[in-house]
DNA sequence: CGCTGACCCTGACGGC
DNA sequence: TGCCGTCAGGGTCAGC
């Protein structure tokens, strides 16, 4: 579900109803997530204090002047504000109960979110080994170009590797190397310098094109204020299998990569 | 180290 | 209407 920008949503969503205020009682439903909950966490958060809500990668980091929480919202994880006493659906599997009547509610049905405790998260096993942000400045079309030479893997599977950059997921990986006009069978190490520079300014410019309006709502995202993504309407080629290229008016093509879907035009793509 | 494929889990949807 | 197969925006891990 959640890309970079369904992340930076939801962080944006839930931060002023959060930072803050204080915590007190956490109620853990289910701990079955990608992996188990630990133990403690609801007497480890009890009586915090809420500083700020960040991310790294996909990951939203609600930071307490103790422990941060480092959340991760799978493919089906969502985090929305709820009232106190709102009664709680199956997979709702954790309520964070705040001073101010509201709660904090992590909802995630297939359950491949994850949920942490960290004094030092940027050290976390789960972060540190992590690439660059797309959207920060070591991100640029020299740094992907170095990083793949001698790579066999085709571009769109290495543009999705966390340890090459961070964020871009399923959709924005078809849609970016579409922007970009890059085929993505295209070998990783076999692509020019200069393809990688349009594609490195693709990918900031997807990105950040999909947070301003909100994120994609394929099925079920929606933000912590409740409202769906509205940059659905403007994808090029993801989902768009059969249909006409907006640009050369080539139908669109899909196949797998990586056990993944991969969407493009074979005309406008090379 | 790099790459591939299995796997984790539930729900929605299309075909019959 | 109901059953069944397929697919889904995430990531880790074992094995080669």
């Amino acid at each position: 579900m959640p890309e970079l920008p369904e992340v930076e949503t939801s962080r944006r969503g839930i931060e002023p109803w959060i930072a803050g205020t204080r915590i007190t009682r956490v109620v853990v439903r289910d701990r079955r997530l990608r992996w188990p909950v630990a133990r403690g966490v609801e007497r480890k958060l009890q009586g915090r204090v809420v500083d700020s809500v960040g991310r790294r990668a996909k990951y939203i980091l609600i930071r307490t002047d103790a422990d941060t929480i480092i959340l991760h919202l799978g493919m089906t994880g969502s985090v929305f504000i709820v009232d106190h006493d709102a009664p709680s659906s199956v997979h709702d599997h954790i309520d964070i109960e705040l001073d101010s009547g509201k709660t904090l509610r992590f909802r995630d049905p297939r359950r491949f979110g994850s949920f942490h405790l960290s004094k030092d998260p940027l050290t976390h096993p789960l972060l540190e080994k992590l690439g660059p942000e797309p959207l920060g400045d070591e991100f640029d079309g020299e740094y992907l170009w170095r990083k793949s030479r001698g790579r066999k893997v085709s571009i769109k599977q290495f543009i999705m590797n966390a340890h090459v950059v961070v964020g871009v997921g399923n959709i924005y990986a078809s849609e970016s190397l579409f922007l970009a006009g890059i085929n993505p069978k295209r070998a990783a190490g076999r692509t020019a310098r200069h393809r990688y520079d349009a594609l490195a300014d693709a990918i900031r410019d997807i990105l950040a094109r999909a947070i301003k309006a909100g994120g994609t709502t394929l099925r079920d995202f929606y933000g912590g204020d409740g409202e769906p993504g509205y940059f659905k309407q403007q994808l090029e080629v993801y989902d768009r299998e059969g249909e006409h290229c907006r640009c050369c008016n080539t139908i669109i093509k899909a196949f797998v990569q990586g056990q993944r879907s991969t969407y493009y035009c074979m005309s406008c793509q090379t």
